[in-house]
DNA sequence: AAATTATATTACTCATGAGTATTATCTTAC
DNA sequence: GTAAGATAATACTCATGAGTAATATAATTT
């Protein structure tokens, strides 16, 4: 701690992963411009000239932290590939496991999470590719008649999208519910709608 | 313009108005912390220290901004009172007057949705005073059967705030949808689900 | 018309926080 | 054991942007 020179071991490494940490920690927690770099190396234990040895700037990390973020993202949803689908009962848990997927990649890595789905400008973006990414699921299943033909998909992605943001917000990051709840909650909701539908 | 000493009339109000108008659109744009006091009082013709005769701080005009959103938020949902309702029909075209209503106001002062609901700190304070408002009133639908008794309703409202939100920046701030659409869509998509029940 | 008040300006201060120049020290390779 | 490279510290610079002190001038009041 507050040695100089060079440590035993790929000690860089560490310095770099530990800056990375509690950025995303710090990041996450008071936004872009009310994190100080040099709050983020006195908890890593190092000095300010350090920092700058592992990113080229404050903005370099934060894109960095966005990026893995979105790049975690995309390989989640490119592994969810939609298997031809059978009937509704597992056309229901179909989805459901992938909004599992969903939730728990967000619970795993909440830090990451709120820079990159709420607090980045580049957000809007990468919301709209998971829009893009449920619409287009969606549409092949309205094709293939699970769902209603008069429904504009991109705007039930949309509402799908909100819901999750909200929950992952107000449910998921308060420890109130689990993935699982709240996937099937959704599937549920949206399903099957409010309606009653005996009386 | 760049005039000095007092003008005629009540010159003072207006340019108060003016720098809440620009400040508005440049915290909308920007954010908080990359709108600058300079630039808002550059666009209003007026100086740096005529914008400290208005307002005691750049979080004070901030807090002002969203104040105004919240309240006039607050009277928007407190004139739209839960009328007894009748019958399943009604209650949809209910449901999408609120909601109507609420497109609306966002539209009409998009500049105060996006700091207010996007923007601030405060924005989940003000989101979660409309998800209990939301609540209450799927609750009191809800026990006089017209929704589904198993459906846990604040995770509805959450759902339905998110898609508000979400739809709100896609759709209506591009201009692609009109409150009357979105409103109805929502509808149709909560009250009635996705399934496919012809088949 | 003199005093007062409101509104505005010019010309600053001052804190903050990002980023740098220079130097030191430890490990590893030869 | 010495040179080289890696990793760190001390001690800065420098731009930026919020906020202020002092002053000016037009309209209003007395």
């Amino acid at each position: 701690m507050g040695q100089r020179g060079r440590q035993k071991g790929s000690v860089g490494v560490k310095s770099k992963e530990a800056i990375l940490t509690i950025a995303a920690e710090e990041f996450a927690e008071h936004g872009f411009h009310e994190t100080k770099i040099s709050t983020i190396v006195k908890k890593a234990g190092l000095t300010q000239p350090s920092f700058y040895l592992y990113f080229s700037s404050k903005e370099a990390i934060f894109q960095e932290l966005i990026h893995t973020f979105h790049h975690k993202l995309i390989h989640l949803t490119k592994n969810s590939r939609i298997e031809p689908n059978l009937d509704k009962n597992i056309l229901a848990s179909k989805i459901a496991r992938g909004l599992i997927s969903i939730f728990k990649f967000f619970d795993d890595h909440r830090h990451l999470t709120k820079i990159g789905f709420f607090i980045a400008d580049e957000a809007e973006e990468i919301k709209r590719g998971m829009v893009a990414h449920i619409t287009e699921n969606l549409l092949a299943e309205q094709q293939d008649k699970y769902f209603r033909q008069d429904l504009n998909m991109q705007i039930v992605a949309e509402c799908i999208i909100g819901a999750i943001e909200r929950l992952t917000i107000t449910k998921l990051f308060t420890n109130e519910s689990t993935p699982q709840q709240l996937a099937n909650e959704i599937v549920d909701i949206y399903l099957y709608g409010l309606q009653n539908t005996e009386s």
